[in-house]
DNA sequence: GTACATGCAAAAGATTTGCACTCTT
DNA sequence: AAGAGTGCAAATCTTTTGCATGTAC
C-alpha cells in the first residue's frame, strides 16, 4: 500500500498532511506488530518529535473510520492497529490466554464473509475480525482443562 | 446456568462470596444486553448498594479468566460481558458501524472451531469471538461503497 | 482566504490498586 | 485462625477535547 491510497480513499473530504502520510506509513511498515496509538506515537517520535499524540489518535481514529486500518483489541487495555488489506486474504489472530502472545492465523473461515458483501436479515456485513484463544505452543504444558 | 457452576469451577481455588453470586446471576440474568462493568455495578447497586464497582471489575475479570464470562470489546470504549455458555451455539456479533447498534448471529462460522479443540501449528484454540461489522438494515440507505 | 488539522495541556473515562477491614473456609 | 475477598478512595492509563495556531487546498 502506498500514499496515493490516503488521496484516493479522502476524497477530497480530508486534508493530505504530512502528518497523515507519516502515520500511514507508519502503521503500513510495522502493520505486523500490530502498534497500538502509542507505539506509533513513540516510533514517529524519534523522527518528528512534532508530531503529537491527539494527532496520531486522531489519525488512527480517520484511518480506521474509512475502513484504511483496522483497530484491533487484544485485550490489554490499548488498542491496536493494522493495515487493512482488502485484496489479501483476511487474517485473524490467536491470543495467548497464558502469555499474551498474538499470533496470525491466515485465512481461517475467511471465506464467510469473503464474497465481500454478505447480507443477513438484511444487514450488510463489510469487514469482520476473528479472535481465537487458547495455550500457544509454549504455553501447552501446564494448561487447565478446556471449558468445555 | 446456575450458580453451582461457579462452585465447580472455583474448584476449592476460589472463595465463594454472596458478592461473586450476585455478580454472576447479574450477568446470567442480563447477558444478551452485553452489560459493561458499569452496567452490571449499577444493576446491582440497586439491590445492593454496598456492593463496590472495583469488586464488580475483579469479579468479571475472575470469571473471565476462568472461561464463565466473555469479554466483548464493541468498540465503544469500555468492555462488555456476558455468559460464555459452552454447551449453547457459539454466537457472534453484528457491529453496525454506523449507528453502533449490536446484533447477534447465530451460529455463522461456528463450526471452525465448535469441535471443542483445534491444533493449528501447536496451537490449541479452547475459544474464539468473531465480530462483524457493516450496515444495520436501518443505516442501509446512506452508506458509502465498501472498501473492498 | 478559509475551513480543516495540529499541538499542547487539560479533561474525561475506564480500570486498577493500596490498604484497612471483613468474611469464607 | 488465616488467607482471600471487599469497599473505598486514590492512582493509573488510555483516549478525547478545547483552544490558539498553523496549513492544505
Amino acid at each position: 500500500m502506498n500514499t496515493s491510497v490516503l488521496q484516493e480513499k479522502f476524497n477530497g473530504k480530508y486534508k493530505l498532511t504530512w502528518q497523515r502520510e507519516i502515520i500511514f506509513r507508519t502503521i503500513s511498515k510495522y502493520t505486523d506488530q500490530h502498534p497500538s496509538a502509542e507505539d506509533v506515537y513513540e516510533i514517529i517520535h524519534r523522527q518528528h518529535p512534532v508530531i503529537g499524540l491527539a494527532t496520531v489518535y486522531r489519525t488512527l481514529e480517520l484511518l480506521s473510520s474509512l475502513g484504511i486500518v483496522q483497530k484491533l483489541d487484544f485485550g490489554d487495555g490499548r488498542h491496536r492497529y493494522e493495515i487493512n488489506d482488502c485484496h489479501a486474504l483476511h487474517h485473524h489472530h490467536f491470543i495467548c490466554i497464558s502469555c499474551g502472545k498474538v499470533v496470525e492465523m491466515k485465512g481461517i473461515c475467511a471465506n464467510t464473509f469473503n464474497a465481500g458483501r454478505n447480507d443477513v436479515d438484511g444487514i450488510s456485513v463489510t469487514d469482520y475480525q476473528l479472535y481465537a484463544y487458547g495455550y500457544c505452543k509454549d504455553c501447552e504444558k501446564n494448561q487447565p482443562p478446556p471449558p468445555c
